[in-house]
DNA sequence: CGGGGCGGTATCCTTTTCGACACTATGAGC
DNA sequence: GCTCATAGTGTCGAAAAGGATACCGCCCCG
């Protein structure tokens, strides 16, 4: 998905608007973001309180979140395996949106309610 | 898009965030968002304002925006033809979102260059 | 009479995204 | 010996999203 979804210098003004939004978007990107605020955590964990997620989707999508540099992951070597993960700095930076989306999401629920 | 991509009312804490996410995501519904906060617009200048957005995606995510609630459409039964689209309060209540959204995007500008 | 702006539609096609399902190696506990 | 948990990967295919292009009636301006 984030492939080239920015395009290059020629950034109107909505352009900032729009590639941030491109980092979060994908299903289940923001709501990754939400529950690693709780502190690292596992690939299983996270797939638990997710809720539904296959763990194709759930890796490809922690994937490109590493890749653009909002998580970082963490491997032990150890047996079982062990692999954790956190929000990196740039990840911590976007927590505020992230709560204001949970707010604004809380607060218009009638939204999704009728459907 | 934004059809049946939040469930019920399983909604497990993330859902939220999760819903509010579907309705902004969409390539180009943020940037219209966005471009809205300026006060009503029509539909071409917008289009003008947006960038290479073609009138058939224009039409279509303003349409899933205003079935969302989010804004406003009002014609005026003219000739030529006036029609003009605002933020409703739901979209208004909106704003601030969106506007953490650009600065951050601002502010991480190197993430989107290296690419 | 030609061209442009207005606010869209219609049709077609390509790309992207998502989900189901199966499968892996390892070790621990029963 | 069986099953469970860990952290994934691979393949397949459907569905959705997005883009290109052409077109509409109507009017004003030159």
């Amino acid at each position: 998905m984030a492939k080239a979804r920015h395009s290059r210098l020629d950034c109107t003004p909505g352009c900032a608007v729009e590639a941030a939004v491109s980092l979060i978007d994908g299903k289940w990107k923001a709501v990754i973001l939400y529950h690693l605020q709780d502190g690292r955590t596992r690939f299983n964990e996270l797939r638990r309180r997710v809720g539904d997620v296959t763990p194709r989707m759930l890796t490809n999508q922690l994937r490109e979140l590493e890749a653009d540099g909002l998580i970082e992951r963490e491997v032990f070597a150890q047996v079982p395996p062990r692999v954790e993960y956190s929000l990196s700095d740039r990840g911590r930076s976007l927590s505020p949106i992230i709560a204001a989306l949970k707010a604004w999401g809380d607060a218009n629920m009638d939204l999704f309610a009728r459907r």
